[in-house]
DNA sequence: TGTACGATTGCGAAAATTTGCAATTGATAA
DNA sequence: TTATCAATTGCAAATTTTCGCAATCGTACA
């Protein structure tokens, strides 16, 4: 379940770190949050032109950036795309595979136990609450063993033309 | 210490794979292992162009696309560049400060532990040789606490703009 | 409220990356 | 060695992403 917004904490957040809360900010983060996991970019200004078509690609690219930098949203890069969404207080991480693109779940309690365990040995916080761990899932090491041959791996997901509608003619 | 180049074992990988060992990928991998590690697209390519003018960008953006893909390389995500090194059969993963950009290792031992433990659990296998955790060292901590402060974010570290030499003036 | 300042936006241009395709060239088997 | 065939390359074009800058527009404060 995606944060739900609007969220007086994320606002509060945005003001105490300095930045302004302009419209097409707000929208951008109504956007990811109304997309749960795993936003594409494309999903996103195509979400936020729809809503607003004035708003130009660069300020989204600014903002996904600028939202990632301070942790508001994570971006994380899967298969070749990247994907945002909306930080939450709960981490959560997946187990993605190289040859069925299957999604595992991984209780973050487990993957906390290792941050933990950095911070007592190194005294190095980890903030990230969003890891992907690329490998083979069970079904498919029960098919062809734990190497990954050659004809296995996948072209990648993302649709590849977006081919934005021009605004003159 | 980078895997050493020319290597026997990763020719054989190759040619097992299904891939031709062209002169353009040879000195790919070549400049990738000579750059030891994380080596960015731009460093890359310049090595690759200064020894091989007529090689394209396309050509190199092609192969360490594919040569990730079957994990020859690892691609990885870091402070908004990403960045290239030969695989190995050790792994190496590191630890980030979003504040002051120091680096710290981590024994590859305490990362393969955890994911011992998700297979165990899930009996899925990672496959990620390096991982990179973002979070605050303990140096940052000391100064500022645990929040990322508005003015504690830095700008992107790579270079800005590339201005490749274009062939015909 | 009104004013002032600096952050943010949209635009167009520049730069980076990907793609289509014809020509080339490794690798295999005769 | 030579012929064959599909993988790979280089080029140019298409597409995506970033950047510079003047104009706006939130916010803070009087």
């Amino acid at each position: 379940m995606p944060i739900p917004y609007p969220n007086p904490k994320l606002e509060r957040r945005i003001r105490n770190l300095g930045f302004r809360l302009t419209p097409q900010r707000d929208l951008i983060l109504r956007v990811v949050a109304g997309r749960g996991e795993h936003a594409t970019f494309d999903e996103i200004y195509d979400d936020v032109h729809q809503a607003a078509p004035h708003i130009s690609p660069a300020t989204v690219y600014r903002n996904l950036e600028t939202f990632s930098r301070y942790r508001l949203i994570h971006g994380n890069e899967v298969a070749g795309g990247k994907v945002y969404e909306l930080a939450r207080e709960e981490g959560h991480h997946h187990l993605i595979c190289h040859k069925c693109w299957g999604e595992i779940k991984v209780p973050d309690a487990q993957v906390r136990k290792l941050f933990k365990q950095l911070d007592k040995q190194t005294g190095f916080l980890v903030l990230g609450e969003h890891f992907v761990f690329m490998g083979i899932c069970p079904d498919c090491r029960r098919e062809e063993g734990d190497s990954l041959g050659r004809f296995s791996v996948y072209p990648k997901f993302s649709v590849k033309s977006k081919k934005r509608n021009k605004k003159h003619e």
